[in-house]
This record gives C-alpha cells, sequence and structure tokens, in this order.
DNA sequence: ACGGATCCAATGGTGGATCCCG
DNA sequence: CGGGATCCACCATTGGATCCGT
C-alpha cells in the first residue's frame, strides 16, 4: 500500500528518489505493476512492442513524453529498459535515437544527439524470455550507468566511423555489421515509409529512416560491471 | 444509378471529366451526397467545421490528401467550397493557406504557396444558411477559375502589404483589417496553440498559427462574374 | 459584420522497442 | 544469430473550414 505512494507518476524529485522508486519495483512482476495503473497486459509484444519500456516510464514517474528530452526531464536521466533472456544476458540490441539523415556531415561527437542521450542512462533489466507470459515476468534492479572513458572512446569511435559511412556512400553504404558497439539499423514502420534525406549531390532524396542501436554485447558488458560492482560493496 | 459510377471516388483525369462530375452533383443535396458514400451526416458544423469541404472532395475524387499539392493533383486544380447565406452571397471569408512564419522575409510572389493555391480553383458553391438542415442544402454548379490580371494583380499587392507588415512588426503589428481582398488570421484548434516563428533579432520565438483569408466580398466577385459569363452563353 | 477564436479527421513523425527469416 | 523488417501509442501538424461575441 504505502509502495503506490512512490508510484503516482510524479516525477522523481532527486537520484535518490528515483533509485528508491528502483528498489520498489525490483522483485515486481509487470502484472502487478500495471495492476497498479489499471493498465491491461497485452497477451505478449508482437503487437505492443513498446508496451514495457512505456509502462515503467509511468511507473517511475518520467515526464519527458515524447520530447527530445530525458525521459527525467529534472534530473537529465534517460530511461532504458534491458530485455533479459533465460541465461541473464540482454536479449536484444537497445535503440537509442534515430539517425538524422538531414545533417550527416554538419555535425561532431560533441554535439551530437547519441551522446546526450547516453550521457547518463537508468538501466531497468526486466525478464523477456517468451516462455514467460509477459504479466509473470519480473523487474530487476535498475541501476544508473554513465560510460566511462573506455565506453566513450568505444561510441565515439564507432558513431564517427558510421557517420562518415553515411556521407561517403549514402545510405548505400551501410550496413548493420558495422560499428563494434554500436549499429545503424532500420527504424520505422516498415520498409515502406520514407524520410527526407540529402543526396551525394545536395539534392534532397527520400531514404528508409535509421536508427542507432546498441549492440547487446555493449549491454551485456554494462549489466556485467555494475553486478561486480555490487558484490564488491 | 449510372450517376454513381462518376462519383467513385476515382480522380477525375481530365478538367472536362470533372465538371461533369460537377453538374452531376449540381441540384443535390449534401443528404443524399452523403448517403453515396455511407457517410452519416452531423446535426450541424458547430463540431464539424470542415465536413462539407471534405464530403465534396471525396465525391469529386480529389486524391492528394493533406499534402502540399493541389486537390486535384493531375490537373493541378484546388477545391474550395463556397458557403452561400440565404441571400446566395458568400457567407464566410474563404481559408486559402497558413501564413509561413519562418521565412516571411525570403518569399516572393512569384514563388509563394498563396499564388499557386490560387492558380487554378474549382469553386463549388453550397447552401450555408443555418437554418436549413445540413443534409437538405443543396449544392451548386462548381466552376473553374482563374484570376484574372487584375485580381493578380490585389492579391499580389495585398500579400506583399501584410508580408512586409509580418517582417516589419512581427505578429503584432497584423490586423485582418489589414488587406483590400486579402487578410490574416488566426488558424488554429485554438489560441493556446504555438507554432515556431522568427522574431525582429532573428530568434526563434513561439506565435499563434495564422491563415490566408480571401474576404468574402473578393469571392462574391467571382461568383457574380460566373454568372455573367454563364447568361452570356 | 467581421475579427479573433475555435473544431474535427487524418496523417506523419517520434519514442517505446521486439519480431523473424535465412 | 542477428540484420533487416516491423508494430503500437501518442502528439503535433495540416487541411477542411465555421463559430460567435462585441
Amino acid at each position: 500500500m504505502s509502495d503506490e505512494i512512490y508510484l503516482n507518476q510524479v516525477p522523481p524529485q532527486s537520484e535518490a528518489e528515483l533509485l528508491q522508486r528502483c528498489q520498489i519495483i525490483a522483485g515486481q512482476t509487470l502484472g502487478q505493476l500495471a495492476a497498479q495503473l489499471n493498465i491491461v497486459v497485452p497477451a505478449d509484444l508482437r503487437r505492443h512492442k513498446g508496451w514495457v519500456g512505456s509502462l515503467l516510464e509511468k511507473i517511475l514517474g518520467a515526464d519527458a513524453g515524447n520530447h527530445a528530452e530525458p525521459d527525467f526531464t529534472g534530473l537529465g536521466i534517460e530511461l532504458k529498459t534491458l530485455p533479459l533472456a533465460a541465461n541473464g544476458s540482454p536479449k536484444e540490441s537497445t535503440y537509442v535515437c534515430t539517425v538524422s539523415l538531414t545533417e550527416t556531415g554538419e555535425l561532431r561527437w560533441q554535439d551530437c544527439w547519441l551522446r546526450r542521450k547516453l550521457a547518463k542512462v537508468l538501466w531497468l533489466p526486466v525478464e523477456a524470455d517468451n516462455t514467460i507470459p509477459l504479466a509473470e515476468r519480473y523487474v530487476g534492479e535498475g541501476f544508473l550507468w554513465q560510460p566511462d572513458p573506455e565506453q566513450v572512446a568505444l561510441l565515439k569511435q564507432d558513431w564517427e566511423e558510421l557517420m562518415d559511412a553515411l556521407v561517403l556512400s549514402g545510405q548505400a553504404g551501410l550496413s548493420a555489421r558495422q560499428g563494434q558497439v554500436l549499429q545503424i539499423r532500420p527504424k520505422a514502420a516498415n520498409s515502406r515509409v520514407l524520410a527526407q534525406a540529402i543526396a551525394d549531390d545536395g539534392s534532397f532524396i527520400q531514404q528508409n529512416p535509421r536508427g542507432f542501436y546498441l549492440r547487446s554485447e555493449f549491454t551485456a558488458q554494462i549489466l556485467q560491471a555494475n553486478k561486480a560492482c555490487r558484490l564488491a560493496d
């Protein structure tokens, strides 16, 4: 009962309060959390792919809506769910943000959206083994993360390589195989969706929208580092 | 029955075909036309202000949807309903297009959206006396119009005056009283809606969206000229 | 009478991600 | 396995205009 005082969609006022809320929901199922907000749990995620992320935003009081801001506006913190396979490692890559197809050449790492998005992330592990019914999946312990210097270097290197490839060869020269920790993949309702882009010759063309994703190998390292850190306490 | 062959939402292939369709619907009521498309007629227009225009677009096979194109893409023709008061003259001003608040200074008459929108218009008179139930209002005879040199001069003069006023004084310096045949008025869901604009100093600010409207005195002249023209046949 | 305010439907884009076939 | 394809909710914008108080 008193738990729900913290779960009423009011933004947390501090990092401490946000982490406290994470402690409260850790060990609860998605079904229990959805019930607190009178939200119906879909049978599966096939037609509701972002459902878990949206639910946990509401539960934790994220307030940015669909704006180009961190989920927790006041704290500058981005929320990311981390879907865990049966073996406890990340099951999927993590979507970060869309790739601008109109300002590819003009942007530098220091100013880019991806860097700002990943500046401070609250990772929230959630069971994602499809043999477990959605409502019965447990939420793990959320933790704050900021990229360490080595991770920053990796991200910067990949970002610059990928953006260079975009400028030099356009979308044709891009494959999701490029990048050690980062990759570029389609991000749209379907492959018929087109966004405005700029061709080699400077003219406007239409291309499939793309997004930056963190490879699951990278998020697996983040997860492991956090566990090690907590054991050391 | 055979009439409905022409009313199946396929775009007309020529001006002649479009005008033929207008002949077919002239003298029918909005209720009759709506019934052909299985569309329910609202009680009144208070909460359905664009309903008549949308219905007639569907009936005539306009295909541009909500794009920045003429309603009849292939023919380069814009459809405008002309609401008639009990005395047969236009009851309202006619909305043309939105006023760009970000490129006010850069644009010339030759390139402006308003000029392109008004290059070729199919006017479709419709009874709009509120004492007549919506479903019982008659559609009149549609006619094609292109501004004659005098009308072009008037539109150009007003457009330039209004755009100059916008650049010089911003929205504060603008009144719907300016312009002989054209005026600028709010165009939004309500007065709390804001759009991006550029201030005097070049910075970005928020302003109420505005639209260009043809004064009803102007559309009355267009209507009269068409009647005179048809009597002369 | 008309200048300022308002209303709906449909679409496109963004943010949330997972699906699924070779 | 993982690269390419896809899915929903929500919000802002656009296109269709008419309402209504002074």
